[in-house]
DNA sequence: AGCACGCCGACT
DNA sequence: GTCGGCGTGCTC
């Protein structure tokens, strides 16, 4: 020890000191002293300064010896936080993500701390009643007024207003006249307790042994992983949701993870009919005080049942007890910017912790978890038939090359016959092309002139809604200009190939009166909206409905019995080794969308290559055919699962410095028989935002430790600096 | 000179 | 991630 006072008599022990860990992009905790009075243990959430602000952080360890060098800076943590601290499990999952995804722990641990700076009391709501005699003076507003509050009962002082279509004011003039009384209202409980027993399915004899199974998993306890694997509309939900029952009995929390938290307005209503009260949302449209509230009741244990998108999973919930990924192979689980995860994935890592039972759903389960079924790793508990015995989807293929559509046209002679017996038969048909726009590609007829991004390697994409040429990866736009910029030709733009805008302009012609929607994430504003377009189809009050990849995910139409597949073969060619998978997974799901209600459904498959296996096995209803094809293919290529991948992107302002950079790093990656970099190549996507990108692909065999090949690679290799930037994803999912 | 903007390093 | 410091370049 080189400075510490040693023969003061006043000196007293030396101010203890713990290793903080701040929601900023550094890996080390911080050391920080504990002032007197305080008392720290890991897992305390407390607030620290950091540079000239302060932060909330998470005690992660006390610190015996800190280091010498930092004694005479150390500053005090400032405050401990009132709530319960980080459990164990909890921090154990934020070191092992990190470690694994190569992402600051500090990033990782910003997504378990996401409540905002609206903790504290909650700000108290007012209500009123009424208590005297009506006013002297009656107006048609004040009788709307009373008319609601007849009961007696205490309203919500903006709910009432809002409900009698009053201004506020029009309350507070009857207050003072003394007819209604202004109370303070009770605190709503943010998360009612769900009632494992409010409505029980009524089960077929296979649903009830799957259920069964469901509850011995959660009775037996500990770490087990399940696959529920049922085709659209066999029961998936239900029969987990007897798994989450059984973890309500035992007063433990339950996580259901979805893809898109904003799809899943009609599952939160299922979820209402079985256990009387709807779960608590996670997701990122929640504003700052509800997330606030549902951070602390998840953190307290009092929301029992928790329904939200991946970043759920990094909350602290008090006592979790069991996950449910819904939709597993869905690509959204993937986390690309920022911290690169796959939230299935860090699911399962996840329940391994906390030694609790995790259950993926999926009709289509990704090649992994297939793969982990096949070698009995996970449960596989089959749900082979559609709920009532309805039957899926008669699917029928299309050959373009044979029965094209006119020119100029997408929908060939046949779909467009069946569009018009299906609404005929007052049924709704569903039109699915994945390309959001009126046309991805404007070009000019006098001088071929096409229209493209000035900073990204894309076209700009025709948005006739919004009347402007788009880019799809930036978010640049321009008017789409009356002459060719290039030529100065007038009238000679026309747009080439179809987007969803496009295809609702060829349905509204061909069915003149038939009531036609389009449902397109560009064209959504808020869950809100979203969830009421959705109503709208559902009530019936749409014909034809055009969608994106957006219709694909949970939701039950019943009166849809047909679906055209636009363009089945689009995303086949992208040269991204999940393609088959995906198309096979989306297709599917979408298909499934016909027939839910009267098992009558039909899908049309509208594609150039009727040979592929991804078409022959949606044909056939032959998922085991397909997965047996793409075991094969990733076997011999040793793809994942059966070898492992990682990307590093390099990107840089200029193409030679990207370039060099990636060359550099090439060169200085650690010999490993184990393992192969490929590259530098240009990126799929060679310029996005002005910016130029390279990939390294790192291939390496099975069950070899990636990450820690990586890190040593990168501390030892060249350092970014300037604009250049390197991205590391491990177990990527996509090569775009 | 004054200031907006971008880059870069530090943050215990 | 976020802040401050510092350089560049532009300025009714």
């Amino acid at each position: 020890m080189d400075d510490l006072p040693t023969s003061s008599p006043a000196s007293h022990a030396p101010a203890s000191v713990v290793d903080v860990l701040v929601p900023v992009a550094i890996d080390q905790a911080y050391s920080y002293r504990v002032p007197r009075g305080l008392s720290l243990k890991p897992g305390d959430v407390v607030a620290v300064p950091l540079g000239a602000r302060e932060v909330l952080g998470v005690v992660w360890a006390e610190n015996p010896n800190p280091d010498p060098r930092l004694h005479n800076r150390l500053k005090d943590v400032a405050e401990k936080l009132d709530v319960p601290p980080l459990r164990d499990e909890l921090r154990r999952m934020v070191d092992w993500v990190s470690t694994y995804t190569l992402s600051a722990r500090g990033m990782v641990l910003r997504m378990c701390l996401r409540m905002g700076e609206h903790l504290g009391p909650e700000r108290q709501r007012m209500g009123v009643r009424l208590v005297g005699s009506p006013p002297q003076r009656m107006t048609p507003a004040r009788r709307r007024l009373l008319e609601i509050l007849s009961d007696g009962l205490l309203h919500g002082k903006s709910d009432v207003a809002k409900e009698a279509g009053v201004s506020p004011g029009v309350i507070d003039g009857l207050v003072d006249e003394g007819t209604l009384q202004v109370e303070p209202m009770p605190r709503e409980n943010p998360a009612p307790e769900p009632d494992p027993d409010f409505a029980p399915a009524d089960f077929s004899p296979e649903q009830a042994r799957a259920a069964e199974t469901m509850r011995g998993l959660v009775t037996a306890g500990g770490f087990q992983a399940a696959l529920i694997d049922g085709v659209t509309g066999s029961g998936k939900t239900e029969v987990y949701f007897e798994a989450v029952a059984e973890v309500v009995r035992q007063g433990r929390q339950s996580l259901i993870l979805m893809p898109e938290i904003a799809l899943t307005g009609q599952f939160l209503d299922r979820f209402a009919q079985r256990f009387g009260v709807r779960p608590l949302e996670w997701h990122s449209e929640l504003t700052p005080r509800t997330r606030a509230r549902n951070w602390a009741s998840i953190a307290a244990g009092e929301a029992r049942v928790v329904v939200g998108a991946r970043s759920s999973l990094f909350l602290p919930y008090a006592d979790l007890g069991l996950i449910i990924v819904d939709e597993e192979h869905d690509q959204a689980y993937k986390q690309e910017d920022g911290a690169h995860y796959h939230a299935r994935d860090m699911a399962v890592v996840r329940a391994s912790i906390a030694k609790i039972p995790i259950v993926l759903a999926s009709a289509t389960p990704s090649v992994e978890t297939e793969v982990n079924a096949r070698k009995g790793r996970y449960t596989r508990i089959p749900l082979p038939s559609r709920f009532g015995g309805q039957h899926m989807p008669q699917i029928e293929a299309i050959d373009l090359r044979r029965e094209p559509p006119m020119r100029g046209r997408f929908i060939s002679p046949r779909l467009a016959e069946q569009i018009g017996f299906a609404i005929e038969r007052g049924e709704q048909a569903l039109l699915f092309l994945n390309r959001r726009g009126y046309a991805p590609l404007t070009l000019c007829r006098a001088c071929g002139h096409r229209f493209a991004c000035t900073i990204c390697d894309a076209w700009l994409v025709d948005h006739r809604f919004r009347q402007r040429l788009v880019c799809h990866h930036c978010g640049f736009s321009m008017p789409r200009p009356p002459a060719c910029p290039h030529c100065g030709a007038e009238g000679s733009l026309v747009a080439v190939g179809p987007g969803v805008e496009r295809l609702q302009e060829e349905a509204a012609n061909l069915f003149p009166n038939a009531r036609t929607m389009v449902l397109s994430s560009d064209l959504i504003t808020s869950i809100e909206t979203m969830r009421a377009e959705l109503n709208e189809i559902a009530e019936g009050r749409v014909d034809i409905i055009i969608g994106t990849q957006l219709v694909a995910k949970g939701h039950n139409f019943p009166r849809l019995n047909l679906v055209g597949v636009v363009d089945a073969d689009l995303g086949l060619s992208n040269g991204d080794p999940r393609a088959a998978e995906r198309t096979f997974q989306l297709l599917n799901q979408v298909i499934g969308r016909a027939g839910r209600d009267q098992g009558r459904g039909v899908g049309f498959l509208q594609t150039h290559q009727p040979e592929h296996p991804v078409m022959k096995a949606l044909i056939a209803c032959d998922r085991e055919a397909f997965y047996a094809s793409e075991i094969d293919i990733r076997e011999r290529t040793l793809y994942p699962p059966f070898g492992r991948l990682a990307s590093l992107i390099i990107s840089a302002g200029d193409r030679p410095t990207a370039e060099g950079f990636g060359r550099q790093l090439a060169s200085a990656a650690p010999f490993d028989e184990r393992v192969q970099v490929l590259g530098p190549a240009e990126a799929p996507l060679a310029v996005i935002k002005g910016r130029y990108r390279f990939r390294l692909l790192v291939k390496s065999v099975r069950g070899f430790d990636l990450s820690n090949y990586l890190r040593s690679w990168l501390a030892k290799g060249p350092k970014t600096k300037g604009n250049l930037k390197l991205e590391v994803d491990v177990d990527p999912q996509s090569f775009l």
